[in-house]
Formats: structure tokens, sequence, C-alpha cells
DNA sequence: AGCCAGGACCACC
DNA sequence: GGTGGTCATGGC
């Protein structure tokens, strides 16, 4: 396979999913799936993975994609040509579903790193995060998950139970499927996005949270969500997701933490 | 020390 | 259908 054209450090250390279940170590990253060590490794911009990995990783950072026709399509205005040029390199990842959806569920008024270590907390032993079943009759309160317990819990149970269908969500529109989600306990609006965009590789999901809202509002005028979501689908439209991950980045570099 | 965090939920308007 | 208060706890 030929390898994959990123800057595998800005993809794997984004707020993505990779970030919380991937470890890095001298360039390197690496994971436990199913008992096998997975490592990523870039040479001159270029990924290359652990023999007979390829495809996974090929999955994993969206290879199909063409960076350089998405920087074209979504390159409207300044400030995300400023946020390509930065960043560029960065791909959006497509991860496990159920992964995704547990990690988000640990994301809301968190942060990277305490969402990292809630996540590594609920890993199995084959480096998995565990399967709906296993995280329903687990014991949960030692990793200090706060009100997301209950959340984690009753999705899992959900899920577990057969009364909430993953494989039922691939086949809706993007708008269905974004509502599906948010039966489950803990998932709203921008917590649905993140598992539509990172979980099942809609890239019409646009996930707005605080520092979305911030670059929203500062860069392009707009502020409250509906806004933004008929702002943003006019603007990138089936690309959205990329222009979030870039906005996202450079929102997180240069918009101060207190608001104006 | 005190404010903020990749928000969701509920009551209330 | 929109808005404000509340939620548990770690980071910085």
């Amino acid at each position: 396979m030929e390898k994959i054209f990123a800057n595998l450090k800005l993809t794997m250390e984004s707020g993505q999913p990779p970030h919380f279940l991937w470890h890095q170590k001298d360039g390197r990253y690496s994971r436990k799936i199913g008992g096998q060590l997975i490592t990523l490794r870039e040479e001159g911009g270029r990924v290359r993975a652990s023999a007979g990995h390829e495809k996974h990783a090929a999955e994993l950072l969206r290879s199909c994609d063409d960076l350089q026709e998405i920087y074209a399509t979504i390159s409207t205005d300044a400030t995300i040509k400023r946020a390509i040029s930065r960043y560029s390199g960065m791909r959006l990842t497509k991860n496990d579903e159920w992964e995704t959806t547990v990690a988000f569920l640990c994301s809301q008024n968190s942060n990277l790193k305490r969402i990292r270590a809630n996540v590594q907390g609920m890993l199995g032993n084959d480096g998995m995060v565990l399967s709906a079943q296993a995280l329903a009759k687990t014991n949960l309160r030692k990793l200090n998950l706060g009100y997301r317990e209950p959340y984690l819990k009753g999705t899992a149970a959900m899920v577990a139970g057969g009364e909430f269908d993953f494989a039922g969500v691939k086949k809706l529109n993007y708008a269905d499927a974004r509502e599906e989600l948010q039966e489950l306990p803990g998932v709203g609006p921008k917590v649905a996005d993140c598992i539509l965009l990172y979980g099942f590789g809609r890239l019409e999901a646009f996930p707005n949270d605080v520092w979305i809202g911030r670059a929203m509002s500062k860069w392009y005028g707009v502020s409250s969500p509906k806004k933004v979501e008929a702002f943003v689908q006019r603007r990138w439209g089936p690309l959205a997701g990329y222009a979030q991950q870039y906005l996202f980045a450079l929102a997180r570099d240069e918009i101060s933490r207190q608001r104006p």
C-alpha cells in the first residue's frame, strides 16, 4: 500500500478519538487492538504502519480523502486558509463507533487530558474500550466521571439491551442520524456530531463546542448554534467536518481563554 | 484559589 | 422553541 500523506502528530493529538486511545513515544503512535500492537510512524510527511496493519491505518487516517482537493474546496476565506496553512497534513480520522461514543460521552464539560484518563480507565485487556455489555456491569466509580457516569451506564445498557442499534443509524441521512443518536442519555447535538464525524465518517457533521463557538463568533460573526448550523452548511456543506477540525485547532491556539 | 472545561438536561418562559 | 441554572470533578 502507498504511504499516507499526513502530519501524524497533528492528526493524532487534535482532540479526535486517537488523542484518547493511542500512546505517543519517540514520535511513534501505538495502541493495542484485539491483543495486537499497532504502531504508526511518520517519515517525511508519509505515514507508515507496522507490518500487517496497513489496512487498519488506511481506514483510521481516511487515506482516501484527498487533502489538497479538500483544502481547495473549503478555502473560502482568510481565516480557514490560515488554519489550513498552519495545520497542513492534519487528517480527520475514522474510528470505531462504540469507542467514539464512549469517548465523547466523557467529553462534555471536561478537558482533553481528563477525557483521555477516563477513556484509558475503560479499556479491556485487549486494549479496546469495554463493550457495551461489559461496561454496563462494570463499576466506574473509581474513574470519577462525575455526573457523566450515569450517562455512560445508561447508554451502555441501551446498546447492550438492543434498545439502540448503531447499525440502524448508519442507514439514516445526517439529520435523522443526528436526532437518533440523541436518544442516548448524555448525547446532545454536539456529542452526536462528534460520533457522526469521527465514528461514522459523516463529514458534514460540525461539532459545535465552546471553542468552535468562540471561533464562529469572532471570525464569522455568527453565535447561536442554529445560525452556526445554517452558516456552516451553506459555506462548507459536505466537508463541514474538515473545516471544523481546522478551526478548532486554530481557535485553541489563537483565542485566549477569556472571551472578549 | 478560583475559573474553566470538545455539554446535556430540565424547568420555565 | 429558546434561554438560564445546575450538574461532579480535574486542570491549570
